[in-house]
DNA sequence: ATTCTTTGCTTCGACTGTTGAAATATATGG
DNA sequence: CCATATATTTCAACAGTCGAAGCAAAGAAT
C-alpha cells in the first residue's frame, strides 16, 4: 500500500494511533449503552450480568475485581438484578460468609436478546476480512493492550464465549 | 463446519480479538478515572476541560455531541467547572441564545499536571516500537475503529493535537 | 475454647453523571 | 407581530460510585 515517505513523520502516527484509539473507545461506549437500553438495563448491570453467566457464579468480591469497582457498588448492582429476578444470591456452602451470584432462567432469556456489546457490528466485519489480516489485527490488538495495561490488571477472564476452557461445570 | 487449519479458527481469532479490545476498554478506563482523580477532578470532568481546551472555545451544543450526551448533562459539568473556576462561559457575541465555553488560566494550570488520559504509559510504548510497527499498528487501529463507528458517528474532532487538517468546520 | 484478627458482604450517607420535560431567551421567517 | 425553531438552563428523579461503619463467619493465637 502506500509508502510513507515523505509526509509521515513518528509524530504523526502517535497522534493517528491515540485518535484510532479514541474512536474505538467512544464507539464501544456509546453502543454499549444503546444495546444496554435494548434490554432494558444499564450498561453497568448488562456487564453483572454477563460475567455472572459466563462464570456461571461469581462472588460480589470477584465480580468486583473485575470490573474494577467496590464491593459496595457490586451489592447495589446485584439488588438492581435481583429485584428484576434477572440473578439470583445463592449462600455458598463451603464458607458462609460467601455468597454466588447465580443468573436465574428469566436472566438467561434477557441475555438472549443482548449479544456481547461489541459484537453485533464488530462481528460481521471482522468474519469478512481475509485470513491474514485477522491474524494481524488480533497480533496488533494484543499487543496495544499490553501497552496499555501493562500492569496492575488481572483484567480479561470473562467474555464472549467459549474462550474459558471448554470446562464448564454443572450448575 | 470444514475444518480449517487445524489450530487456529476463525473464531479463535475472533474472540481474542474481542479480548483485546476488552482489554484496552478496561485498561483506558481504568487509567482515566485514576488520572482525573490525580487532579482532582472526575474523570467527566476533565473530558470536558479537555475538550474545551483544544478547541478554544465550544458551545454547550458541540460540547454534547462530541461527549455523547446530553445538553443537560453538559450544563451539570461545566457548573461543577466554573465552580471551581477552570472554565468561564462567555455569551456569545453574534448568537446570543448561544454560550461559549472557554479555559480560564487556573484552567490551563490543571491541565498541564494532566496529560491526556491515554498518552503517558501508551505513547512511551509506543514511541520505542519500530517503524514499521508503527505504521502497521495504525493501520489495524483505524481498521478496527472503521468497523466498530462505522455509521453514526462524527466522533473524533478534539483531540490530542494537530490533527484537524481536513476540513469540518464547526456548525 | 476464648479472644483477636481478618475476610466477605451489606448498609448508609453523600456525591457525581445522566436524562427527559419544562421553562427561558433568542433567532428566523412569514 | 406571530409562530416556530434553536440554544441553553432548570428541575426532579434515578443510576453508579465510593468510603466508612456494621455484621457475621472463618482463621489464628494463646
Amino acid at each position: 500500500m502506500h509508502l510513507w515517505s515523505m509526509d509521515t513523520r513518528p509524530r504523526d502516527r502517535l497522534d493517528e494511533s491515540l485518535i484510532a484509539l479514541r474512536r474505538i473507545l467512544r464507539a464501544t461506549e456509546l453502543y454499549a449503552r444503546d444495546l444496554a437500553r435494548g434490554v432494558g438495563l444499564t450498561p453497568a448491570q448488562l456487564r453483572v450480568l454477563q460475567i455472572v453467566d459466563k462464570a456461571d457464579s461469581v462472588t460480589p468480591k470477584a465480580l468486583a475485581g473485575q470490573m474494577g469497582v467496590s464491593q459496595a457498588t457490586v451489592t447495589a448492582l446485584v439488588d438492581k438484578l435481583v429485584a428484576q429476578g434477572l440473578v439470583r444470591r445463592l449462600p455458598s456452602e463451603t464458607d458462609r460468609r460467601q455468597t454466588n451470584v447465580v443468573v436465574t432462567a428469566q436472566g438467561h432469556g434477557r441475555l438472549r436478546d443482548a449479544p456481547d456489546p461489541l459484537q453485533q457490528r464488530y462481528v460481521r466485519a471482522f468474519g469478512q476480512l481475509a485470513d491474514w489480516e485477522q491474524a494481524q489485527l488480533v497480533a496488533s490488538l494484543e499487543r496495544v493492550a499490553d501497552m496499555l495495561d501493562a500492569q496492575d490488571i488481572d483484567a480479561s477472564p470473562v467474555l464472549t464465549a467459549g474462550e474459558l476452557h471448554g470446562g464448564r461445570q454443572s450448575e
